[in-house]
DNA sequence: TCACATTTAATTGTTCGCAATTGAATATGC
DNA sequence: GCATATTCAATTGCGAACAATTAAATGTGA
């Protein structure tokens, strides 16, 4: 029995992969943001704390590093610069010496407003519905999930 | 009127980003991947050069980086490191000078072999069936090529 | 032919991302 | 109460990722 082979057949052709369609797409977004970013002032990972910080600030490290999936090896020196450009403060916490507190600067809360039509531009690259993107979103957020689980066992 | 307020009218909430669950996700793959790639002695980036070079051997650099989408400073120094490890050969064209052609060395070929099973370990990590993640594939490479096409504009 | 533009890799400098380790603070068990 | 384990941030070292620049080779037009 003869079948003309199909895409699945070949696991390891680069097109078939999902992981390199997320990888590509990842830097595909890094490169649209970045002009919008530098107008900011921040680079992408930065931007990703700060929307963390805007909605919830004087925050420890940790939690950042839980929401973003990123460990102190990155936030540390990030977090410096994001100090450096007067952003925000660290300071560590009285009641555990361990934790250090970030807590945004006026400047670092008023950068708020000139990043709020970022997420339309973004949108308008995108040249997607909202309900689609909404959608796939949804989907990428479950994956990445089981994904996460797997790692921790 | 009063209507309660939908996710869409809240477009800096992280969780509200496509960007961020394709950044996550793309993190969370590299993670499932470290340890498998860890017994082939690659990194993910490494490990995506060598299926562009299991597809088409003796190819310029250029040619690598258009499948990617990475540029040479990116892909120089990999190399030399893949190079540093035997797997591949780098040599000036005589034809035109100005490329760098990569040539898979036998380990190189060799090292398919090994990499033959990988696939599959991400598709059984990801807990998805096989036609999902083709059309979750599909919606995202679309994706991504609407945005690097903004990019090229 | 010769000036000029284009193509291609390589280089430099900055910023992520993470593993592994360190060191200090806190929690736990006995 | 004290030894031990755990938690948390910081540090170090390495490998991407990319912008900007450099340098060499090639292509093009007058």
């Amino acid at each position: 029995m003869v079948r003309k082979q199909s895409a699945a057949d070949q696991p390891l052709r680069l097109d078939n992969q999902i992981c390199f369609a997320v990888y590509s797409a990842a830097h595909a977004f890094n490169r649209v943001y970045k002009p919008l970013l530098d107008r900011l002032g921040l680079t992408y990972p930065q931007y990703l704390v700060m929307l963390v910080l805007w909605e919830q600030d004087d925050v420890p490290v940790k939690d950042i590093g839980e929401r973003l999936f990123l460990d102190s090896g990155t936030l540390t020196p990030l977090l410096k610069r994001l100090e450096a450009a007067h952003l925000l403060k660290r300071t560590r916490s009285s009641e555990d010496e361990r934790q250090v507190l970030i807590a945004l600067t006026p400047q670092g809360q008023a950068l708020k407003e000139k990043a709020r039509n970022v997420p339309q531009s973004i949108l308008a690259a995108s040249e997607c519905s909202v309900s689609e993107l909404v959608a796939m979103k949804n989907e990428i957020v479950a994956l990445r999930n089981r994904l996460n689980a797997v790692i921790g066992e």
